[in-house]
DNA sequence: CCGGGAATCCACCGAACGGTTGATGCCGCC
DNA sequence: GGCGGCATCAACCGTTCGGTGGATTCCCGG
């Protein structure tokens, strides 16, 4: 099902190097299904410019001198532009992806993605799903994933009571045993996890994907 | 840059629906970069046909009769068995998608997929790398980012180091203020987040991304 | 200029928590 | 058959927490 024409997208390119600008311009020149708005060299100006021209879509490199990407985007929602966001970079590690992902980046490129393939990846993005590298996807999903310390079943059931604010009171009457025991298991549930109270116990639960996002 | 041919890539299909087989495996036939093993209608067949055939990728179903998809990953894993799971389903409620990535999914697609893209998602996932469907991404990233119920700088500051582990006064300690300050800025942050312990308020603050996997 | 939110501080109380030590029964594994 | 892991319970201790009811400063915005 090929696109339909109408309106092309909107794109603002935000690289602070001129050859890597070039180059993503040059992938969508000639395409009528694309429009390049204009060009920013650093973060500030990208918002600048993204507030007069209203792109569909900023492609945005992260490292930048001045207000970089994350600062950028940060901005950007700020600020309420509608603009979605398309992170293309050469790094993908903890400390660039999350950061772009948190503040709001719709989708996370690296830069030896092919023409073809960002070339769809900006039709989704302007469509406001999601894109992003393999690779960038494994990361965040070893971020959500498992290595896990194995907790007894009975010290998980407790542990997620304590993250819905059970006091051990509470977790001895819901789950008909002494308050005893509850403070036996939590203090197992400390020793396996390397904390000493029941917030940090949380934490890193969530950290370990013992807790999830998605259990609430 | 078109695939080298060498060993084809050898799938194991796990659905009970036996025409969504046919589907898959027809889109597959022909084709001498892949092989079909096998088909399995529920996760217990799926996993006793991946010890014995050593797929290098399995596309599974998650709502399957018996044994789950989701049962049969996990037992995958502690089977140790090294093909990588593709989930390929239906649904992508949070309720389907986060257990099975958890549970170890290599990769989460929709079965409206196109042949084209699952063949390039399957060849993604014997390399080992991730492959989302756009809505799953955005779903997965909606996980990680901040719906916020704005905390202030300070209060959030606080709430680190909670989760950390820190008690009120090694908090007050480590910004320089009194516990008292400590104090009332934890009952705020318990106001704000609807909850009244440290051990909820660390739980709902990672639902809600304000503290996030990535900044342990 | 005045209101209000944010940040800072104080004192007090009862309740809950963290830590220790120790004990019992059950089950699976070597 | 014994050893270890898990779950269960007990009593006691000092510490920390949660909650209340204030108070002060600062700064922003109406």
């Amino acid at each position: 099902m090929p696109e339909s024409p109408g309106t092309p997208i909107r794109l603002l390119i935000a690289d602070d190097h001129p050859i890597v600008r070039d180059g993503i311009r040059g992938m969508f020149t000639g395409d009528p299904d694309f429009e390049v708005l204009g060009e920013a060299s650093d973060g500030a100006r990208a918002v600048e410019l993204a507030r007069t021209l209203h792109p569909d879509v900023i492609l945005m490199d992260l490292r930048m001198p001045g207000t970089d990407g994350v600062a950028a985007i940060k901005e950007l929602a700020r600020l309420g532009v509608a603009a979605r966001v398309l992170v293309l970079t050469t790094y993908d590690t903890d400390r660039d992806v999350m950061p772009a992902i948190e503040a709001g980046a719709t989708g996370y490129l690296l830069k030896d993605t092919g023409r073809d393939e960002l070339v769809r990846a900006v039709r989704t993005a302007a469509r406001g799903e999601a894109v992003l590298s393999p690779s960038v996807a494994t990361r965040l999903l070893g971020q959500v994933r498992t290595p896990a310390d194995p907790l007894s079943a009975r010290e998980l059931e407790i542990l997620h009571l304590i993250a819905d604010g059970a006091t051990n009171r509470e977790v001895a009457a819901r789950l008909f045993i002494s308050e005893a025991t509850v403070k036996s298991h939590v203090l197992h549930i400390y020793t396996k996890l390397g904390v000493n109270d029941r917030a940090a116990a949380v934490a890193t639960a969530f950290r370990r994907g013992l807790l999830t996002l998605g259990d609430g």
